[in-house]
DNA sequence: GTCTATAGGGCGATAGAC
DNA sequence: GTCTATCGCCCTATAGAC
């Protein structure tokens, strides 16, 4: 096996938390499913449980960043690129049977009132995401504001949609809020003139 | 005291729940919080944890299923009262430290994957916001088709920004979900000629 | 319907040989 | 750096008196 101890309890941590959440992960599931002992845990991550979620967050987050810019790249016309891309997503998540792609959106919203180190990682990674999608907006010919205001709203709709539409077992949320989104764009081109 | 026993639990495990989620929530704190004995809890709840949630949920949905039309209600125009209502959610977020107001969605995505009995009972909830939002957009003046497709979009940007914004510390979020959502309605409404 | 006491198991974390 | 064995605690759930 070419991966290290390390890489694989990160991401074992990353893919229960993704399905489990983070308090129903246990660091006995993490060394089982990493083929690992729960001495190399501790000897790689000293202070336990928090450490090592932080660090599987970091490493989901800066996965995650890569797929946006990727699903809209195809279209020319951001007004078309943007209900694409949720569309994706719908497509995805039912492909996968409605599981959950990403820890950090449910994570987040699972311990922002309890867990105050967590919480500060996961408005990092966020925080990255904003950063990196109004650039993306920017790119693509929005003024600075406008890409900042789209990339909130697009976060919003994308996480609160995969929570529907897994809940609900339905494509129906991500398709609504992709045209959502799409309005807000247009609206923001007819302003601008683009 | 004129609450039930088993009000009090329904109301602890709910509150518990907004805060820290299903998984991080013990009975005992719930017994604790709800000034009642662990008998009592089995006695109501024979089925322990899971259907004491389950009722905490259903009890959270059926109370904030009132919450958007009494904030929209004030706004003849529906392209003023989307964005109005989305600030006002801004402000009670910020203005309670960035807590979560309602259990459903945090917990809806903690266990749409791992706990399936539970997550019939989230899909049901919010299912039911789906119905009576729809009613309510048609009321205002929506075909059909174009309130489900709006209210879809609206619970996602809601739940979506609700996370980012407890997460970031910031009501930037929900601020311009609120726009896109208005950008939604203005379409709609332009097609319409409303 | 209320309450105390406790069972039985899994939790996060540690010790210490290799 | 890897691994086994185990600690002490807290978890859900139950038994049984009142």
């Amino acid at each position: 096996m070419s991966t290290t101890t390390r890489d694989r309890l990160v991401t074992a941590t990353a893919e229960l938390m993704r399905r489990q959440g983070y308090s129903a992960t246990t660091v006995k599931q993490v060394t089982v499913a990493a083929h690992a002992p729960m001495g190399s845990l501790y000897h790689h991550f000293p202070e336990g449980k928090p450490q090592l979620a932080a660090s599987a967050l970091r490493t989901s987050g800066a996965a995650y960043i890569q797929l946006l810019p990727l699903l809209m790249d195809p279209y020319d016309d951001l007004r078309e690129a943007i209900p694409a891309a949720f569309a994706a997503a719908a497509e995805q998540i039912r492909g996968s049977g409605w599981m959950n792609m990403c820890p950090v959106g449910t994570v987040a919203g699972e311990i922002a009132d309890s867990e105050p180190g967590l919480r500060e990682v996961t408005a990092e990674v966020i925080g990255s995401w904003v950063e990196s999608g109004a650039d993306y907006f920017v790119r693509r010919g929005l003024a600075d504001v406008d890409a900042r205001d789209l990339i909130f709203a697009v976060l919003a709709a994308l996480e609160g949609a995969f929570i529907l539409c897994r809940t609900l077992r339905s494509v129906e949320p991500l398709r609504a809020a992709g045209r959502a989104m799409a309005a807000r764009v247009e609206a923001m081109v007819a302003v601008s003139g683009g």
